[in-house]
DNA sequence: GATAAGCCCTCCCCCAAGGGGAAGGTAAAG
DNA sequence: CTTTACCTTCCCCTTGGGGGAGGGCTTATC
């Protein structure tokens, strides 16, 4: 099939689609003739693969692992446990980050007052006073 | 004072700083001569306070309009608050988002024994079956 | 027969927020 | 006089694509 068919049946955009070809991540026959890249359902497969890790947070470097893996018959899935668990590290250290922002900036919300005041405690705070 | 001495007491890099010059959001004085960048201890607080609401997520746009803000005299802490929340709202959302992630992956992970089996839930699960 | 619609291609510039490094000017210290 | 430590501009690199120009193919319609 063509790549905006496959790029639907992924959820995907046609861009990031012939992104991932010229990045080598999935890469389609091509069509001599006319130059066009032909899907089949195995790279459908791939590209769905690939959303999923995306949506997942993992990176496109990452889902390079990834799909290696998904494609090695033999692979030991203990490499696709660490990876994973070692995302799930840095989400929750990102999680903590934010986590703690929020708070500091919801308190300097509720200390501020929204009126005319000339004294805002958010910009005194944001200034380091 | 030049700009290494600035970007030290602002606790930036002086790419950064300089970068800030470029877009013009805190612009320091210039030596005709040399041509070197002249910051004053307004500069430096201005620098200070852009890089906490950075550190805040704040983005460089969002930095621009609450130093106006801040340097505004006049303004309505009305503002500052209501640009607060917005961000609190947006760092809250990003929360839920991450939050479900990690519960997903992390019970993905939990899933898989981590041996040498050809069948891995995350791999399955990733490719949607 | 012409033309429009709907695919596809490559090529190039654009975003945020700077980082890295080259090439070159300047100032103080040894 | 030379080294060292500053500073300058300029240009390319990053992530993960998005937007659009300019061109080509086939099919359907007028």
């Amino acid at each position: 099939m063509q790549i905006g068919e496959a790029a639907r049946r992924a959820g995907l955009t046609v861009k990031t689609v012939r992104y991932y070809a010229n990045i080598g991540l999935v890469t389609p026959q091509q069509d001599a003739e006319t130059g066009y890249r032909l899907y089949d359902p195995a790279d459908v497969a791939k590209l769905q693969f690939v959303g999923k890790a995306r949506r997942f947070d993992f990176s496109v470097e990452e889902c390079r692992e990834l799909l290696g893996l998904y494609e090695d018959r033999n692979r030991p899935s203990r490499e696709v446990k660490a990876l994973t668990m070692k995302k799930v590290a840095e989400i929750d250290s990102r999680l903590a980050e934010l986590q703690s922002l929020r708070d500091e900036l919801s308190g300097l919300a509720a200390s501020c007052d929204g009126d005319h005041r000339p004294d805002c405690p958010i910009l005194n705070a944001l200034s380091g006073r």
